[in-house]
Formats: C-alpha cells, sequence, structure tokens
DNA sequence: ACAAATTGTTAGGCTTGCCTTACAATGACT
DNA sequence: AGTCATTGTAAGGCAAGCCTAACAATTTGT
C-alpha cells in the first residue's frame, strides 16, 4: 500500500500535514516559506502528490490529504520523532542539529529500524542510567 | 578542505578507495558492477571526480587518488564503520540490513555526529553490559 | 599477429528537482 | 467595481544521475 515516495516528496507531505493539523489549512505559498522553495517548486510537487493520489488538488483548490496522504506523513513524522528524540535525548545532540539530523534521516529507514529506534526510546525512558552513564562518558573524555 | 559531495560522488570514490586498498588498482567495469550501475555511468563519474581533484585520471587512464580524494574517502568509510558498528552490535540488526542502512545514512551525518557515534561505540566496548540489557529488553517485547 | 571479447567513451534521452520570468486568478481595500 | 498586492501556474532552463546504443581502444587467446 504504502508506494515509494522520494525525499523531496515526503517532505512536502510532512509539512502539508503539519500546516493542516496546525491551521486546518495550508497554502502552496506557506509550504514555499516553509520548505524554502519556489512557489513553482511547489506547483509542481502538488501535481505529484495529487496523481499517486497523496493529497485532493486542482488548479487553484484547496489542499487537504488522502486517507492513504495522512498515513504516509504520520509514518514519516513518526521515523522523525523516534529520531530526533535519539539524537537529543540520548546522543546528547542541540535540538537544532538533533532536527536537521532527524529530517534526512527519517527518508531513509526501514519500518525495521524505526521499531528499534522506537524501542531504544521506550528503553530509555525506563532505564534512564544508561543514557546518563554514555553522556557521563562524553564530558570525561 | 573537504569540498561537499554528493551522495553519489562519494558512494563512487569509496568503491574505488575500497577496491585499490584491496587489489592496488580498480577499472571502470568493477565500480560498474559494485554499484550497480552502467559503464557510462561511472565514465561520467570520474570525470566529475577528476575535475574536483579527488582522483587522477585521463581517456583510458589507470585510476588513482589524490591526497584529498584519499582524505575524503576515509572520512566516508569512518562513518559507515561507526553507523554498521551501532546498527549491529548495539541496535541488533542483521549485517546486511545494518550495512545498507549505514551506507545511506553514512553520506548524511556531520563531523559532530560521527564523533557521538565513535563515543557510543567505545563506550559500548567498555561496558557492553548496557548494551546487553537493551537486547534483553527487545526481546522480551 | 589477428580475431574475438572485454572495456571505456560518446551521444542522445529520460526523470527529478530546482530555478526565473511572465502571466493568470484571487483577495482585499477603498 | 476597480485597483493593487498576493498567490498560483505555465513555460523554459539547468544540473545530477541514471540509461541504451553505437563506436573506439585495449586485452586475451590461439
Amino acid at each position: 500500500m504504502q508506494e515509494k515516495l522520494t525525499s523531496s516528496l515526503e517532505d512536502y507531505l510532512e509539512v502539508i500535514y503539519n500546516f493542516i493539523n496546525k491551521n486546518s489549512s495550508v497554502r502552496a505559498v506557506d509550504i514555499s516559506r516553509e520548505l524554502s522553495v519556489s512557489r513553482a517548486s511547489v506547483s509542481e510537487a502538488l501535481k505529484r502528490l495529487a496523481e499517486k493520489k497523496l493529497i485532493n488538488y486542482g488548479r487553484y483548490d484547496v489542499i487537504s490529504m488522502t486517507e492513504e496522504g495522512k498515513k504516509h506523513a504520520e509514518k514519516v513524522i513518526e521515523k522523525h520523532n523516534a529520531l530526533q528524540y535519539f539524537f537529543e535525548e540520548i546522543m546528547g545532540l542541540d535540538g537544532e542539529e538533533a532536527g536537521q539530523t532527524a529530517c534526512k534521516i527519517e527518508h531513509i529507514i526501514s519500518e525495521n529500524v524505526l521499531e528499534k529506534f522506537t524501542a531504544l526510546k521506550d528503553f530509555h525512558k525506563t532505564n534512564p542510567e544508561y543514557a546518563e552513564e554514555f553522556k557521563k562518558y562524553c564530558r570525561e573524555k
């Protein structure tokens, strides 16, 4: 079901999802600003996402997401969050770099790897002493 | 010093480096087989790497690496190894998936993130009980 | 040494993803 | 309603990366 998307299209989808959830709608120009690309590029991306039936969209039309699109976006965001937690809370990177790194890796990891990161997060939450020990180790170097 | 390269060019560089170190020479066709791309694509990539002064190469010529090229390749390989260790020994993925994942992420992470992964590896080697605990946790789920 | 196989290059094509420029549609203000 | 700013689209261009097909150079085998 989950068709493979390019990193770029996943980025667009993610932004659309987040915007709709926050403000209940998105305009092409919002996406363009968020991703720092031209409005023309957004236009193209929307066309491609609509072709793949991940969003509902027609010329000058309101943007909405299909179920398929939502599912896909949620999966990407889930990966993002697991990675962000890992890099920030476990590896001790600052939020900025953790976020940037998560943004790139989220398009790469498989379902299986996501599960591992999620497990690691759960493990860390129930056993915070292990990560503490690692951070101490880093400081002492 | 370290000029930015695309993931693709880093892959070529890595293969060239590994081949030369193993067999003392590389041919375009070796690279083509290793990366599963056409010989034509290799030709283009070699031209681009030579332009960037990472390899020494001319028409029908032997391929050798410049100091700059070696340094860059070694850095990528260092990232690869740190990631491979992480995914295989710490996260418990099988070697195959650990390798594939490392291959993609190696092009993404910063020097800083590399250092973290390296530290985690050292930490894990001196304190194997922490990772053991995590693996146990995974098994019990 | 010469034919056959292998290897490397070139040319031309395709897709993705970006850009700019110019134009079309929409919205907001008076 | 008319004007102006904003927003969206279309057209045309560019680079990276890949491809195939045809051709050139090199190597191999006898």
